[in-house]
DNA sequence: GTGTTTCATGTAAACGTTTACATTGACTCC
DNA sequence: GGAGTCAATGTAAACGTTTACATGAAACAC
């Protein structure tokens, strides 16, 4: 059925050999008989079958990436940022996602492993001890804000922490005296170190003030709920710090339906930087996380740990 | 170095074949022999290697989705909707994106035929014989909102004409007579249905007002600059729709600039419905389409038209 | 008992590449 | 002109699976 390489190499009146090095470039293969190939090639619209390819090279240049979730601009952003990073090694990108459970992340895990070169991570339910039991030996990883201090993984990550730290310095710095934190999902990495900037900062800043923490799980949804419980408190603070931009504009929903405007009346801060945070009106303050770049960053990562041998 | 199907033969004292049998779930293997497979498998932490399964199985279990940007919560939501659909049907997918020109979407679709058993295809720059001249027969693809009136290929659109049509009409229905357009890219196949059917629904419930068309090109600083032209006309429409929902954000923040309320003081419309529209206050009016079901019905389509053998 | 069927398993070919090694012919050097 | 070198090409093995076919044993019918 489909046109294979030595179909390629008849067309061209040459071996098999020969058409291979003359496709990859190689070295010695005469102009003439390059161009026969290429001709041939062409005009019999072949395509080098990659599964054949990468069963004796060994390499399927293919980087697998496993997320959380596909929902919203973040992903979206982090894997732009990834496919710009791969086109640029000439890697091609398996994306997939919706790993609510630990089960399903480990099956997911094994059948790429299969497929791909290495593996970028973001899953909150992954552990060193389950990657360890799960992952082919030799199949290189990068961890994506993932919460394992074990040295035999690379990880990369926003600073959670110093992003929450920052946050609450500014907003002292403009004068809120009373900051409450719309917490992230309780065993969710992300939302425990931006919740311990919170605390840490507010400890060193305002000694004086008590802090005031209110669940949310880092939909709008959670960030509305919370809106309304803290309008209705006798002594409201004079900020809120939303750990996710999402549970901001939640909460900015919750404080304007009810008159209060932002900042006039009581200051909003969320965290993520999704490009949508600007679009909100006001404005949202929000700790800016270059998305895009953490994914680029992640890719190049994982191609430095690349064995040598593949500098195509 | 990695372990193959071999190793978990001899582990479990059987042939490769009964190996195999067993791993996919054949009939005639005696439990024990599959017991002992499977365990073996486990063990040493067996996973199957899929180019060498693929080039016997001439099946990739994956499919390409090729598109011309991934910038923007419109992608986000379609690669959801498709990742959606692919993992029910046990599929992975390969993702590959900013195809600025025809010639880099060419290669792209090159690279990924070779690994895929079908592709889906978003691109401006794709036209029928194009496709014609590069795609190896016998791939099954299906086109996403791509302008290709050949039969040869499956395609599938968001209805563009209707939605900016009915949007005219809702607008008409509202009270607005005189309704102007930001229009987009003038090449892009989206654009121009949206703008067909703003001029057809214009005609035909607005027969004594003149179309007023401003130029755009899908970007929120080209939706800017449109508001702020529209502002300085003379004769002001009474209504805006822009042809997606970030130029209607752009001109949006040209209006409030001058301190023009919307709806109070002036209409505006925009096309797409990015979640991110209901954030913007006040949510825009736009026209609903269902990006992640778009995304969804696509990948179905293409599944749908694989050969019959692959009922896995 | 023999002949037949059925089931579990093994053997080996095939998939489409890449590449180590072998071969060929032309050229250089003395 | 023969030995040696080198460039261009060909031959065939290897990669790790799946599966058609072969084999053998057990079960069954008579």
């Amino acid at each position: 059925m489909s046109v294979t390489i030595k179909d390629v190499a008849k067309a061209a009146k040459v071996s098999v050999a020969t058409v291979s090095r003359a496709l990859n470039g190689h070295e010695s293969v005469s102009a003439d008989a390059r161009k026969r190939v290429i001709d041939a090639a062409r005009k019999l619209r072949y395509v080098p079958h990659s599964a054949a390819r990468s069963l004796i090279t060994r390499r399927t240049q293919t980087i697998g990436v496993l997320l959380p979730d596909l929902h919203g601009e973040f992903f979206s952003e982090l894997i732009r940022g990834i496919d710009q990073a791969a086109r640029r090694e000439g890697l091609h990108i398996l994306v997939s996602s919706s790993h609510d459970d630990a089960k399903e992340a480990v099956a997911a895990i094994r059948t790429m492993s299969g497929r791909v070169d290495g593996l970028l991570i973001m899953s909150p339910h992954i552990d060193a001890r389950l990657l360890k039991d799960t992952l082919p030996t030799g199949l290189p990883i990068v961890l994506m804000n993932t919460p394992v201090d074990d040295v035999d993984y690379d990880t990369i990550a926003i600073d959670n922490y110093w992003g929450a730290h920052a946050m609450i310095r500014h907003l002292v710095g403009r004068g809120y005296r009373s900051i409450a934190l719309i917490a992230g999902p309780e065993h969710n990495f992300d939302a425990k170190e931006r919740l311990r900037g919170y605390r840490d900062a507010l400890a060193e800043l305002l000694p004086d003030s008590p802090e005031r923490i209110f669940s949310g799980d880092f939909s709008e949804e959670s960030g509305y709920r919370a809106g309304q419980r803290i309008i209705g408190l006798r002594d409201r603070p004079d900020a809120v710090f939303a750990a996710n931009d999402m549970m901001a504009v939640g909460c900015q929903f919750a404080l304007t339906e009810v008159g209060l405007q932002v900042p006039r009346d009581i200051g909003l801060a969320g965290f993520d930087d999704i490009p949508m945070a600007r679009f909100v009106s006001p404005p949202l303050t929000t700790v800016r996380v270059r998305i895009a770049e953490l994914g680029q960053q992640a890719l190049e990562r994982l191609v430095a740990g690349f064995s040598p041998q593949d500098n195509v």
